[in-house]
Parts: structure tokens; sequence; C-alpha cells
DNA sequence: AAGTTCCGAAACTCTGCGGTATCGTTTTCC
DNA sequence: GGAAAACGATACCGCAGAGTTTCGGAACTT
């Protein structure tokens, strides 16, 4: 009662929906996914997220009835702003729309949703219902927008249709989100283009194309592979 | 830290190892994994890894300061009965070896592990130390793994020398662990062999041996991609 | 047998968090 | 302007769990 942050009554002018429930619900969705990517889901307690949307503690638990159900519409709130499957890159190869996915600046907001996502990871098996939320929400639009690439780049004749491109579109979303999770490692464009130039393209048969931006002395294995019978048990 | 591993004698004093601390470290680092799979990290309290192992709850204090270091200990010596890099397979191509990893009668140990990585994915964002502990506990030693049959293949002329082993060889251990941690689904032989005829071999410029075990109906993309341009830039 | 060391069990303290209640203030509605 | 509603802050309750301490007893040592 002492002293108290001030509110801080940014410049906003629609921050006065103080009738129903405007923004509010909202701020305190968002505030609870911040809280979940920082300290994750055991570290997440009611007076962080309600300190996080400067708000009392009451406030939450006058909308929702417990801790679990708010984590829970977050989550589910958290399915918007998605990779946009409607304006995929179209450079005319693979290796252009690939590496066209990718968006510097939205290295933070990826950041973001993996570290919510792991911390989620341990609350899929107490509630099976968010079983797939976490991957549905990050992993598996990133890999659709992959497959609808490499399925255009079928068509267009790029590579050949007997590939596994149910296989291969999941590898490159997985790996960054198991690096960005587990190895905490960023995700960045060395290592996309690595991946690309090192999986991706020679799995489909397609070298890197040399011209611009080769940005990495690596290239693919050669098809050149003499079909020699390739030495068999050394015993 | 904690362990000091004087002679390596183990199936010998079993009964009352009543001097030094012999196995009752192992039973204590034994037990909090078998807590940690059964009721997550968030559930694991130490009186539960006290009752697991028999132990009183001060035995563990006797032996580890905190919680957290215990949980990384166990962790971290699970990389044990990992993958035993002395003995790799060796059938004398690289998708025999690959696939010779497989072990099935690991199915339950597997399990295990799989649902102790989940219950660390929720520390992982706390405890970078965690984080750490679990992906060279069980991704890299199997990143190793492939990486040095990759090597021998390359020895023995079956692949180029040119083809990204360093990036290739993270693909399927990393894949793996994505697909269980957070997708769960389960990591069985299917899938492996998707990942080994779908992606690492055509990556590496091999037709996946038709012979033996095909075991699934998918094939991966041909070598014979017709060396026509492949529709360069549209413009 | 006596002494020493480590053990398991259990009682105990203390901290932190979920959830509730209260209060003074601010906003909206009429 | 005044009442009602919603707000932020904060004090409070109950409980669960991390560590601590204590104690009787078992096992190794000499």
């Amino acid at each position: 009662m002492h002293d108290k942050t001030e509110q801080p009554d940014e410049a906003g002018a629609m921050k006065r929906g103080r009738k129903r429930d405007a923004s509010l619900d909202a701020r305190l969705l968002d505030a609870t996914l911040d809280v979940l990517a920082e300290v994750g889901a055991a570290g997440l307690t009611m007076d962080l997220v309600a300190a996080r949307a400067g708000v009392g503690k009451a406030t939450i638990y006058r909308r929702w009835t417990a801790k679990s159900e708010l984590i829970i519409d977050a989550v589910a709130q958290m399915k918007r702003n998605q990779v946009d499957l409607e304006h995929l890159p179209d450079t005319g190869t693979l290796r252009g729309d690939l590496l066209g996915l990718f968006k510097p600046q939205s290295n933070e907001e990826r950041e973001r949703r993996l570290k919510i996502m792991t911390a989620l990871a341990s609350l899929l098996s107490q509630d099976p219902a968010l079983a797939g939320a976490a991957n549905g929400a990050v992993v598996e639009p990133w890999a659709a927008a992959h497959r609808a690439l490499m399925e255009r780049a079928v068509a267009r004749g790029e590579i050949s249709a007997a590939a596994d491109i149910a296989t291969l579109s999941q590898v490159i979303p997985s790996m960054a989100a198991y690096r960005s999770l587990v190895q905490r490692k960023s995700f960045d464009f060395t290592f996309l283009v690595s991946m690309v130039d090192g999986v991706i393209l020679p799995a489909l048969g397609i070298e890197p194309s040399p011209d611009h931006e080769s940005s990495s002395p690596r290239r693919a294995a050669r098809r050149t592979r003499p079909r020699t019978e390739p030495a068999r048990r050394k015993s």
C-alpha cells in the first residue's frame, strides 16, 4: 500500500473498456503465454501472470475458475498469426522457396512459440486434450508450408514424384524445433542453409544452385557415386 | 561430481555395502528416473523418490544438496546403457548399419526414456543445465553413432566424402526426439525406415537396397532425375 | 563386546503458491 | 452527480513439498 506502480495508462485510446470484458481477456492470455515462455509451466504462478498483465490476481479469478483453464485458453488462442499458407514464396526453385520462408524478423516470435511449446510438453501427459496443441500451433503449419512447396516443385517437374515428401517436409521444422528447444542453439540462416543444401535438396536429387548467396563452402554429396559394390563385411 | 566410482566392482557386494556408498547412489538415481517417468517432473517429490528407493529422505540429502542436482545427475547417468559406440553394427552397408542400431527388444526401455524426456521438457526452460544433460544423454550419443557409421561408409567408398555428415548425422536422432517429445508418436521401426530410405540415403545418393526387409511399400526418390534444367527462376 | 558409522523412519520447520476475501479507487451507466 | 460495477492491491488461509533434525537400530571394525 505504500508504493504502487503507477498505472502506465499508455497513450492508447481504447484502453477504456471498463464495462464488459474487452481486451482485458486478451491481455491476460497474452501475459500467460509470456510467463509460460519465460519460466515454464512449472514456474508459472498466478501472481506472476497478474503482475505481468498489470492486474490484480482477483481479476484473473473473476474470469477463469482455475489456473489450468487459464492456460488452456491461452494456448488455444495461440493459433493465430500462423505461417501464411496463402502467400507462400514463389521464386521458381525449391531452394529459393524454402529459404524464402525464412523471416528474420520472426525469430523472436518463433523462439517464444517454441518455448511455450516446451512448457506445454509437460502438461500433455496430464491433459491429453492438448496433446497436439503445441505441435499443431508451431511445427505443423510450418511443415504444411514445406509440403506445399515441395508438391509445387513436383508439379513443375523440378523433383521426382517418387520423393517421400510426407517425411521430408517434416525434417526442417522438427529439427528446428528440437534445436531451439533442447539444444538451445538458435535457428539461424546458416543452419537453415545447411539443412536445405546438406539434407533436403540432396535427398531430392537436386544440387544446390551454385548461384547467388551460396553463403557456405559446403556442397552436397555428388550424384556421381560409382556403382561399385560397397565393400561388404570386413571379415 | 558426487560419486567417486572407485573400483568398478559390480555384482560383488550388492548385499550390504555399509561402509562407503557403492550401489546406493545408483539405486537412488534409478528411483529418480522411475518417478520421473511415472509422475513427471511436476509431480516428483523427494518423498516419492525416497519411498521408491526404499530409503529415508535424509539419505538422499546426505548425497545430494538439492532436488535439482539429483535430477541432473540422474539424467546424466542415463547416458549409460545407451548406444554403445564401441560395438556398432557392421553389416557392410550404411542402410543395414543404420537400421541395425534399432533394438526392438528395448521397446520398454525406450518408452521409459521417452517419458523421462517428456518430463524433462518442462524443466528445460528453467534449467539450462538440464537441457544440456537431456540432449547429451539421449541425442548426442545417438548422433555420434550415426556420424561414425556414416564416416565408415565414406571410408569404404559407399558415399561421397563431400556429404554433409555433420548435419545428416543429427537428423534422425533429433527428429526422433522431437517426435517422441512433442508429437507423442512412438519412434518405431516404420518411422526409422521412412527416415532412412526417404531422407538419409537419398541425401547421400544411395538407393535403398531393395533386398531383404523392405518392410514398407514406400520407395525413396529415384536417382533417375533427368538432367533437365529444373525450371530455373520464373522470370 | 564395544565403538563407530551409516541407515530408514518419521516428526518437524519453513517457504511458496493456489485460491479467497476485503478494501479503497476508478470507470461506466443512467 | 450518484450508484453500481469492475478494477488493482493486498492481506489472508490452507496445504503441499523442500529440506532438517532426531532417534533407534543394523552392520562393519577392532
